[in-house]
RNA sequence: GCCGGAGUGGCGGAACUGGCAGACGCACCGGACUCAAAAUCCGGCGUUGGCGACAACGUGCGGGUUCGAUCCCCGCCUCCGGCACCA
């Protein structure tokens, strides 16, 4: 690949400076945080600012070091803010990735995750991250997961965690099931294999029990971005509506429909079943339909995951021959079998009102079923035999609805449930697309699941003195569609905990977002062997004050969090049901247009910028691109912009430092001109980039404000060197400028601070703002014309409104403008513009 | 289809509450330094017209509100992300 940069570039260095400080910090503990002794009364205030864990794949890339980055500019301001804070780091150590490469290269998946996590600890401390070591934990450390095993009991005990058979995706590739939130478009979210349907009996987690809490709690996190919110709220689906009994014509039972349009009822021409509705083979027994329809099952049963949720398939279907009741019209209507209606959603069967639902009029169009129109517009009219007329308001009212003619829309979906409760008919109910998460996976580099199955006791859970469960040594760790784990006999064998007969224990491992759901807690007590987390030091450091990561997580990571938080919240471990207060996503980074990817060859890494620029110039780059929250392009020579303002400050801030004076002296009391415009800048620039760290999280401001400032300081830097005065409001410019940046750029600060006199900037104190210097007494007033800008004009502030406006009058050119003409309004913007508005 | 976000110079972007559009940086152009180049320093840099002061136009498109709109409202277009046969 070509060198992008300039071949001689000339350079402070950054590589012994950068190393020596990262020295300082560690023998000095710098960034280590101790819980506080008495958590129940002490008032300090403190931040917990937590990046997303990261996966340890061998190789730091840019995503991380932005990711980081951010976090570490919040954590530095808040430290010299007065905050106590929590900056911890970890490793998502278990997963596919360290398993296979184990496969491929005869090793062990865990010597393949100790290497990896040695050369990504390696290149953190590279970066400069102010990170709390003494707090580091992996999530396949035997000494981690026996709390996540000892929460899965918990849940256990609470009855959220359930073994069943169920119809669940299966990965070929990976040999191992998936949860729904891991399947994207019928593929494996990892590998991208399509997956299969299979009948297995898997592990559980109750989440659905958490859908209302789930939704309903998001009022609590108003610091989320809307997209996060928005895309949780469609993952869990919460629809109102009712569920309806169908009484089957020649027998006893009713099959229910969720339906939410029960105000449509009257509408109901045909009734359909999921192809895996569990009464399609009684309804069709012994009945002529019988071999076609369960023809047909078998048919949609084989078709893969990806076929079925193919778009705009064309509808297909047998009619079973049997009918139920219609409930209000007491019609007996046909009971079809399509693949259009999904098992797992609702009851699984559906009523069809062919008028108003697309779906059930395609349906109906195909294979000729009748269409009846039971809501109609107020004004206007439709026809229903062409298209069907969805409208789920006030206002269209009901047609052809016997007794409930007349009503809204809205009105019947309360008056018509209602109705049917009184005799049993039906209720108002409420349907989640939401399903149980599926944790159990056939693959050893995980959690192993602390279970053991008893002939006679059956399932029973390993005690918490006997966790953790290790995961046995092995020598094949291939899949073979069943965890390698079945095939470690004498780890498997047991004797049951209940009863102390000869038991096996379970062989799955639980799925690594399990590990990940947990951490945030860990951090809190990462050493402690006695308990998972101390909970008076959990709540004084808890909710996250800031949790930094990639959007991609929106879903399986943030919503499986919440729910271990709102867990441990009612079985009474913690005392805040939300984990994360406030939530930044990041934007991608992407080179050429694409996501960077080893496959495409676009990749820049991280080391051969530190190595080329530093990581001072790196950290600073990787947030001067753009909005924090916005995906941005990589730029090989952007980077020169962020690299030579660090060589430019090194050079002005030496030759101040030659003067004599503090490292941050007062600003001169009695400084006029040229030194007063500095002072005035240096304290504009602190309250831009205090601001835009604090409240807008927006560093690419903030870094182009100390740009300015580093501008502002070269431009009057000869000129002010030859008096006290002067030199003094150099100090204090420079002082403040190395002090602004050194959350972005902590090396060449610390190095600089020392330069000019200072010691530990880390620990000092964040520059003040001087309300004073914020303003002059003069400011440039604008002066338009019909909205025009026309002059400028400097003006002393508070004067009245009729002073400004016969100054800006006076000037000659606006004179000229206004000369002959009707003024028709002027308005006045106190010490901000004129505008003066004529006629003619 | 539904939901969320975005559209500003050659490029990344700024303009925070309706008040000077283009901060800061990259690229580019000119100059200084140099035997020369790189680096560095100084200057220029939305478009069109003008030697120039300046003028007209300009924030995806079309309307509207307002003294004044990148910002608010209505209607479109395009791009990105999420969900989608969820009854």
């Amino acid at each position: 690949m070509a060198n992008p940069y300039p071949a001689a570039v000339e350079r402070y260095d950054a590589d012994a400076i950068e190393r020596r400080w990262q020295a300082v910090w560690a023998a000095e503990r710098a960034f280590e945080t101790p819980n506080p002794e008495n958590p129940a009364t002490d008032t300090r205030p403190r931040a917990y600012v937590l990046e997303m864990l990261p996966y340890p794949s061998g190789d730091l890339h840019m995503g991380h070091v932005t990711n980081y980055t951010m976090g570490d500019v919040v954590s530095h301001f808040r430290r010299r803010t007065g905050f106590q804070v929590l900056h911890p780091m970890g490793y998502d150590s278990f997963g596919l990735p360290a398993e296979n490469a184990a496969i491929k290269t005869g090793g062990k998946p865990a010597e393949v995750t100790a290497r990896n996590i040695a050369r990504i600890r390696e290149q953190m401390l590279r970066m400069g991250w102010s990170i709390d070591w003494s707090r580091e934990l992996s999530t396949s450390d035997p000494a981690y997961y026996r709390w996540t095993q000892w929460i899965f009991l918990r849940m256990y005990e609470r009855g959220l965690a359930y073994k069943k058979g169920a119809a669940v995706k299966w990965c070929p590739q990976d040999q191992t099931v998936l949860a729904n939130e891991q399947v994207v478009d019928g593929r494996c979210e990892r590998c991208g294999s399509e997956v299969e349907a299979r009948d297995l009996e898997q592990w559980f987690l109750r989440i659905t029990d958490y859908a209302d809490r789930l939704l309903d709690d998001m009022a609590l996190l108003e610091e989320w971005p809307d997209r996060v919110l928005t895309m949780q709220r469609n993952w869990i689906g919460r629809s109102h509506g009712a569920e309806v009994q169908f009484g089957i014509v020649g027998g006893d039972e009713a099959i229910p429909v969720f339906t939410t349009r029960p105000d449509t009822l009257f509408g109901a021409t045909f009734f359909v079943l999921a192809p895996e509705h569990p009464m399609v083979g009684d309804l069709v027994a012994g009945t002529a339909q019988e071999d076609e329809a369960m023809e047909y099952v078998r048919r949609r049963g084989a078709e893969s995951v990806a076929d079925r949720m193919r778009e705009d398939r064309p509808k297909t279907g047998v009619d079973t021959g049997r009918r139920v009741l219609n409930p209000v019209t007491n019609e007996e209507i046909p009971v079809w079998v399509s693949d259009y209606v999904l098992v797992e959603y609702g009851t699984g069967a559906i009523m069809a009102v062919p008028a108003h639902d697309d779906r059930d009029h395609a349906f109906a169009q195909a294979f000729g079923l009748p269409i009846r129109q039971v809501v109609a517009p107020r004004e206007g009219a439709v026809d229903v035999q062409v298209e069907a007329y969805v409208d789920s308001g006030d206002d269209s009212v009901l047609v052809n609805s016997g007794r409930f003619d007349g009503l809204t829309v809205a009105e019947a979906k309360e008056a018509i449930p209602a109705w049917l409760a009184e005799d049993g008919r039906g209720e108002r109910t409420t349907a989640y697309r939401l399903r149980d998460w599926l944790v159990s996976r056939q693959r050893y580099w995980g959690a192993p699941i602390p279970i053991v199955d008893c002939p006679a006791c059956g399932l029973v859970a390993v005690p918490d003195e006997d966790l953790p469960v290790r995961l046995p040594e092995i020598d094949d760790y291939a899949p073979k569609g069943r965890s390698p784990l079945a095939a470690a006999e004498n780890w498997r064998r047991v004797p049951c905990p209940s009863c102390g007969a000869e038991a096996l224990r379970e062989t799955d491992t639980m799925d690594t977002f399990v590990d990940s759901s947990w951490y945030y807690l860990r951090y809190v007590s990462a050493l402690d062997d006695t308990q998972v987390f101390d909970r008076g030091a959990v709540d004084w450091w808890l909710p996250v004050g800031q949790y930094i990561g990639g959007v991609e997580h929106a879903i399986l990571h943030l919503l499986y969090s919440r729910f271990f938080t709102k867990v441990l919240y009612d079985a009474g471990y913690v005392g805040f049901q939300e984990p994360f207060a406030n939530l930044f996503t990041q934007g991608m980074i992407y080179k050429d247009g694409a996501k960077m990817s080893k496959s495409k060859g676009n990749v820049v890494a991280p080391d051969e910028i530190v190595s080329r620029f530093g990581a001072d110039a790196l950290r600073m780059y990787v947030l001067f691109m753009g909005p924090p929250d916005q995906d941005k392009e990589w730029s090989d020579s952007g980077v020169l912009g962020p690299a030579r303002f660090l060589d430019r400050l090194w050079k002005s801030v030496q030759a101040i430092a030659e003067t004599p004076g503090e490292a941050l002296p007062p600003a001169p009391a009695d400084a006029d001109g040229a030194a007063l415009d500095l002072l005035r800048l240096t304290h504009r620039s602190t309250q831009r980039v205090t601001e835009d760290i604090d409240r807008r999280l927006q560093f690419n401001t903030a870094i182009a404000a100390t740009m300015e400032l580093l501008n502002g300081i070269e431009k009057a830097r000869d000129g002010l060197l030859g008096d006290a005065v002067g030199q003094q409001a150099l100090r204090h410019a420079a002082g403040t400028l190395v002090c602004l940046i050194q959350p972005f750029s902590p090396h060449i600060a610390e190095e600089l601070w020392e330069r000019l006199g200072g010691t530990r900037l880390w620990e000092a104190p964040w520059p003040a703002v001087d309300p004073a210097l914020l303003v002059s007494d003069t400011f440039e007033c604008v002066v338009q014309v019909n909205g025009k800008l026309r002059e400028r004009v400097p003006m002393a502030r508070g004067l009245d409104q009729a002073e400004v406006l016969a100054a800006a009058k006076a000037l000659p050119r606006i004179a000229e403008l206004i000369d002959g003409k009707a003024i028709v309004k002027e308005i006045v913007v106190p010490d901000k513009l004129v505008n003066i508005v004529v006629k003619g």
